[in-house]
DNA sequence: ATTATATAAATAAACGGTTGATAAATAAGA
DNA sequence: TCTTATTTATCAACCGTTTATTTATATAAT
């Protein structure tokens, strides 16, 4: 009657795998237990056997998916040199992570969507987190005069939004935008292109700028 | 058997209203018709009299709340001045558009998650429309050479981005930020930040900028 | 003004199908 | 033989939808 805790068990893994696919299409409501043992080709008590319940099941796979947000924040290369710097490379990193796995944005605003009862653990686990990663070195850069954004919570917001937002989009309707507006590519040309945006809107007035030690490498 | 058509009729409004919150909060599958009728106080059987199904309801749930958003290619101060003006305007007017009705945003985010079937509509009816409104105005903000930023497409995605996304965070968790990160208030300060930002962002070179007329009102 | 008729609005009851979940029986592996 | 893994069978509850029936309202005829 207890759970089987054998994490590494070849059909529990299953299991969790098309989960991640079936739930980031569809959603908690839009996936039966049926259509999810079906699809994973196991039997449907056998969701019962190696988790508690639906629910239980579906906020595994949620942190299963989104705990590639946190690995940003071990980077060794977004922690060394001057604010402006990290916060470039930050942006590329951000886009790599969420371009790498299509499933986290549509998950993520889905769930925030609906008074989802995951949306504290969103919130806590990731976006707060995330967000107070990027503060700091805004407010860093703020503070020794590079940057003439504030205050830093907005421009954090600001800058986070340019990512995410697009990326959404490219996770949601790549090949429908690729069928209105011609190829929209794979995104690099955008990243590239918000680089220098970000760089533009956060620079402080010519004279003003401060300690210029690491900039531009 | 077939539907009334008085769009008028009070109980068919009272159960677009109570639509409108429910679906808005719990997205189509995470609301039955049970509950539907229960919250209107209407028989489920009204359902099926004045919507031909579920869907119908829906789908018309949705265009009747996004319908704000058209409304914005029409206002007369969007459409005279100079481009960073009228960007300046826009910005502002999305802002306000979208505040005040809090429930756009999460319809329209829950359905692209979702490989909705409402995708196509959202996105032909409100999102490209109006990415193409914004896009003409900063095409012709580069064309005068006051505008640095090219390519147009993708200054109106950073753009768009920057007022949707936290309008979106608002929308979804303004009790929940409010206790995390004090009162994170009304949104007014972010607006004029970022209008600020954007203007920062889009902004040529010194020098470079050509047809000065109209410019700074 | 009363009655008859037509139509619109609302209700109750039921349909087959699917839902998430459980318990008991069985098979496989140690 | 004991534990782990998988299946079969079954459950009540709920799902979206339809049908048949009743109530209310407006119009026309008497």
């Amino acid at each position: 009657m207890d759970i089987k805790e054998n994490k590494d068990n070849p059909t529990r893994r299953r299991i969790l795998r098309v989960a991640q696919r079936l739930f980031a299409d569809a959603g908690y409501d839009g996936v039966s237990v049926g259509e999810l043992a079906r699809a994973a080709r196991v039997n449907r008590a056998m969701l019962y056997y190696y988790f508690k319940d639906k629910r239980d099941l579906y906020r595994q796979t949620i942190t299963s998916v989104l705990d590639l947000i946190p690995a940003l924040w071990e980077r060794d290369d977004l922690k060394v040199g001057a604010p402006a710097e990290r916060l470039d490379r930050y942006v590329e990193a951000l886009w790599e992570a969420l371009a790498e796995n299509r499933d986290v944005l549509p998950m993520i605003m889905r769930e925030l969507s609906s008074g989802g009862r995951e949306r504290e653990l969103i919130f806590n686990r990731y976006l707060v987190p995330n967000a107070l990663f990027v503060g700091k070195i805004i407010e860093e850069g703020v503070a020794r005069g590079d940057f003439s954004a504030a205050p830093p919570t907005f421009a954090t917001v600001a800058l986070i939004s340019g990512i995410i937002m697009p990326n959404f989009g490219f996770a949601v309707a790549k090949p429908f935008l690729d069928e209105v507006a011609g190829s929209v590519g794979e995104g690099r040309e955008y990243v590239d292109f918000y680089r220098a945006y970000v760089k533009r809107a956060l620079a402080a007035e010519a004279g003003k700028g401060g300690d210029k030690r690491g900039e531009n490498k």
